[in-house]
DNA sequence: CGTCGGGTTGATAACTTTCAAATTTCGTGG
DNA sequence: CCACGAAATTTGAAAGTTATCAACCCGACG
């Protein structure tokens, strides 16, 4: 009936969804338009805020400093719901852009409001999705505080790889990935020079290998144990009491 | 009728509350327990999530990594209601300790919901605290990703200063904190020596002042100048729709 | 009186950035 | 299909920042 997209197949990899449940949510991705590189989603300080769904493509939260660096707070990958939290903000407290070409539904505060108190199964579901992307964001704060560069770098890929295997995007070896060295500094505290080192050590070491786009795990064991990677904080279970 | 815990005045700072919506949150605070140094409110991997109300002390949560390593998330103030977003995991995926004595009250998660179907104003009220404390985690990352030792370390002084008076334990010139330069240097992601350092080159710049317990604000505006530090993100302006 | 946790300081080593420049890749128009 | 320019990647050398190691100081407490 609809054409399920790859936040409902996520969802529907942990709980069932009832015929109306799954109805509601695809009238969330109503109201779809796509965003070019260089046009934001949110710019930063914007009021009237709304969440987004997405269904194609990349996109970054950001935060801009007043000396003009931009910090890179996440990546979305299809599939995500970015900006759940900041509905119940009056202005947006970070900027959303594409990385890539991205096909993304709005859905306004009051929607979600009408989804959530008719359907509340449908809203632990999404509210239990929501407070996953906020285990990624504790687990950057880690990877930020105490790791090494090359570490940051491997851990980041290990986790972009385990999101995007959940959507069905992750390859026999490795995934796509439309990522430059300049926003992976962004988003990792260091300098594009040193992105461009630590990958190379990940490569002359066997164990990774990020080149055309591509990011190919050559040795996914040993990269694991290098970045001291856990996947225990992205496997939650599934939102309890369904 | 109730003594007016933090929490509730914190919140009345924003919405005045009605006289049901005051009890229930009164309500909450029942089961109010001492924890002493050295014993967890909650520890990493346990099951049965519940929330915390903090009414007396500090505590801090933190993730341990697989090498001993531990690196603190945040630190809770009297007011805060750490665990709001946790309720939703299987799991507990980061623990909490006490920093000092701390008095706290134990929400469990069925209470919780039921104090959202009954009192909604009241739940968006506590949900705008809980997007609060998310504001924080993301300028927490900012902090580590793009600012010097010594700027992260009075970044965050400036943070805890204006959290602390919105619940009223901020003095004329700066507030009693009872932290240690080792959990500085556990949530700031530096050794406990360049803390150290770091701090003496606030106190001899003659911008703050950290002995003895009590945090000093020299020079308040060089200080802020000099940490980048925009308090936009702690002012949001108060929940929206009440 | 001795110990212990916390704070302070100096010297050295490790890591990361900055600056400058070469090389490769990619999209576009000829 | 090739040429071209812009963007992204790669490399080297020097400078700056932070960690690590090893002491020493101090006040609280048994």
């Amino acid at each position: 009936m609809f054409p399920s997209s790859p936040l409902a197949r996520k969802i529907e990899a942990f709980v069932a969804l009832s015929e109306d449940e799954s109805a509601v949510l695809a009238g969330l991705h109503q109201r779809s338009r796509c965003f070019e590189a260089g046009r934001d989603l949110v710019r930063q300080g914007q009021s009237g805020q709304s969440a987004f769904i997405l269904a194609e493509g990349w996109s970054c939260t950001y935060k801009l400093l007043r000396n003009g660096a931009r910090h890179i707070v996440d990546f979305q990958i299809p599939g995500d719901f970015p900006g759940l939290r900041g509905v119940l903000y009056r202005k947006a407290n970070h900027g959303m852009s594409p990385v890539t070409r991205v096909r993304a539904s709005e859905v306004l505060r009051e929607e979600l409001l009408a989804a959530f108190v008719g359907t509340p199964r449908l809203a632990v579901a999404i509210l239990w999705a929501g407070a996953r992307d906020e285990a990624l964001l504790v687990e950057h704060l880690v990877r930020l505080g105490k790791r090494s560069a090359a570490q940051r770098t491997a851990h980041l890929f290990l986790e972009l790889g385990a999101r995007l295997r959940l959507v069905g995007l992750h390859g026999a070896d490795g995934f796509a990935c439309p990522l430059t060295q300049y926003l992976l500094a962004d988003a990792l505290g260091l300098s594009a020079i040193h992105v461009n080192r630590s990958l190379r050590l990940l490569r002359e070491g066997g164990m990774m290998t990020f080149q055309n786009g591509y990011v190919r795990f050559d040795d996914f064991d040993r990269l694991v144990a290098f970045a001291d990677f856990d996947t225990a904080y992205l496997h939650l279970g599934g939102p309890p009491m369904i």
